[in-house]
RNA sequence: GGAGCGGUGGCCGAGUGGUUGAAGGCAUCAGACUUGAAAUCUGACGUACGGGCAACCGUAUCGAGGGUUCGAAUCCCUCCCGCUCCGCCA
């Protein structure tokens, strides 16, 4: 959620930070709906103050005042609660703006509508020239009997997935030898529940907003769900960030480092026709996550710190990539900034996205209530909580990273080099070949 | 699925209609004492909102919402969450 007193206190500046992402539509009514709640507050207090006063008295009042007071009180009381119903259909309006309203782009986000507008930061390692012609991942994988596609059709749909023998093998080892990297850096690591709720999701920024991109589930069957339904999560983000909702941080702590591997799951109702073939837009996924809590001072400082730790878990994986800027019109919703690691693809002659690395600034903790106790400077007068900075990365979608391992390191027999750092994972093999012997069709 | 119990401040825990934001304890912080530390003593110590330059003042807040009442942590209703036992179960 977006600093509602600082966006009363200077409309004209926020509507113009917010307008580099083309979207202020409901700035002056939140506005509006703000001055209205402190007249309402202002009237309520006078109110009640009053009601105290007269109510002090009234236990050593004799029976004759008491009934004096009486009418008075009475006719306070409804007012008061009226004016409390009036309070709280404000601060419902306004919420239910307020939660639509995007984060804010820092000052040094490109401005731009689309992916055109973002600016490419740096390229590490060179895509390697093939001396045959580049299979993509999915005839490599079938070929080596590493991914079934259509039988995952079968039991559940598009976009779904087997993996087989080494390539169910090579995941897991991509995720452990990702996790291994996050510890050894020192990040503790977390593993989340992948079911939650609505207000789990309404603190990181996915609802109100983006239901249609969430798989819902119910208590038994649908027609018999009496309790809410929870949602399964599209991203570790989503429980990690929201593990410390609700609470108060001293500053020593920061910043807490995180990492967590779990499934994701996305609907995305909005992406049909794109990505249809392969591994690289699927219903279901793994993801290697990184999270972040720390001071809004040193946010920019991790994130600076994320991004290098992915493009490490790329280069240690001998993964040729490019760290890319986004543009305001191609971050996401609740990020003030954002940097995309693009894998290169061999099959497609392009990078691909294989890691996002955003700020999200105090937007989530203030949806979300995570707060921080500044240090201060005075024991006696300890400083007042604010909301702190959240930071969320992949460090790696693993799914992806199987697919730009495959292909990358496709050799010319149709084999899969492993590279060096990956072998300890799977048994010392330096290769995944097609007559490992292992499952039949 | 059946039966029962419970949700009070960072934690534990009193409190069943009227100065209770809430006893007491623990923890934390400051000061005193001490060569230092421990122990001890004294004091401070929730959050949000409104007003004020500030000191500070006011209002709300005892899981959430609604009701009864002049007045609710205390009474009533609904919901949410947690725990225990039985059943089932990876």
């Amino acid at each position: 959620m977006i600093d509602l007193k600082a966006l009363e206190q200077d409309p004209t500046a926020f509507a113009a930070a917010l307008r580099r992402r083309g979207d202020i539509a409901n700035l002056d009514e939140l506005v509006r709906l703000a001055r209205a709640r402190k007249e309402v507050i202002g009237k309520l207090q006078a109110l009640q103050e009053e009601r105290n006063k007269l109510n002090e008295g009234m236990k050593k009042a004799t029976p004759a005042e008491r009934e004096a007071a009486r009418d008075r009180m009475r006719g306070l009381g409804d007012d008061v609660k009226a004016l409390e119903a009036e309070q709280r259909t404000v601060e419902a309006q306004r919420d239910a703006l307020a939660l639509h309203v995007p984060n804010v782009p820092l000052p040094e986000v490109p401005e731009g509508t689309d992916e055109h507008g973002n600016v490419e930061v740096r390229r590490v390692l060179e895509p390697r020239k093939l001396e045959f012609s580049a299979k993509d991942h999915v005839d490599l994988g079938v070929a080596l009997e590493l991914v079934d596609i259509e039988r995952a059709a079968k039991i559940s749909g598009a976009r779904f997935a087997f993996l087989k023998g080494q390539g169910a093998r090579l995941e897991r080892a991509l995720a452990s030898f990702m996790l291994d990297f996050h510890l050894a850096a020192g990040d503790v690591e977390l593993a989340p529940p992948l079911l939650v709720t609505a207000a789990t999701l309404t603190g990181t920024g996915q609802l109100p907003k983006f239901a249609e991109d969430l798989f819902t589930v119910n208590f038994g069957p649908p027609q018999e769900a009496g309790a809410a339904p929870l949602y399964l999560i599209p991203t570790s983000e989503v429980p990690i960030t929201n593990y410390y909702a609700d609470e108060i941080l001293d500053e020593e702590r920061l910043p807490l480092r995180f990492c967590a591997f779990s499934q994701c799951f996305r609907a995305e109702a909005g992406s049909a026709g794109r990505d249809t073939r392969g591994l690289i837009r699927q219903h279901q996924f793994e993801k290697v996550e990184m999270v972040r809590f720390a001071t809004p001072e040193q946010a920019s400082d991790e994130l600076e710190r994320m991004v290098q730790r992915a493009s490490d878990l790329l280069t240690a994986l001998e993964l040729p990539h490019r760290v890319v800027l986004l543009c305001t019109g191609d971050m996401g919703f609740a990020a003030e900034k954002t940097y995309d690691l693009e894998v290169w693809l061999p099959s497609q002659g392009s990078y691909r996205e294989i890691s996002s690395c955003s700020t999200t600034g105090s937007f989530q903790a203030r949806r979300a209530q995570i707060r921080y106790r500044p240090k201060g400077n005075d024991p006696k007068k300890p400083e007042k909580p604010r909301p702190l900075a959240t930071l969320n990365g992949s460090g790696l979608a693993v799914g992806r990273t199987w697919v730009a391992l495959l292909e990358n390191h496709q050799q010319a027999d149709g084999s899969v080099r492993i590279p060096e750092r990956l072998r300890p994972y799977l048994g010392g093999v330096d290769a995944l070949r097609k007559d490992a012997g292992l499952g039949s069709s």
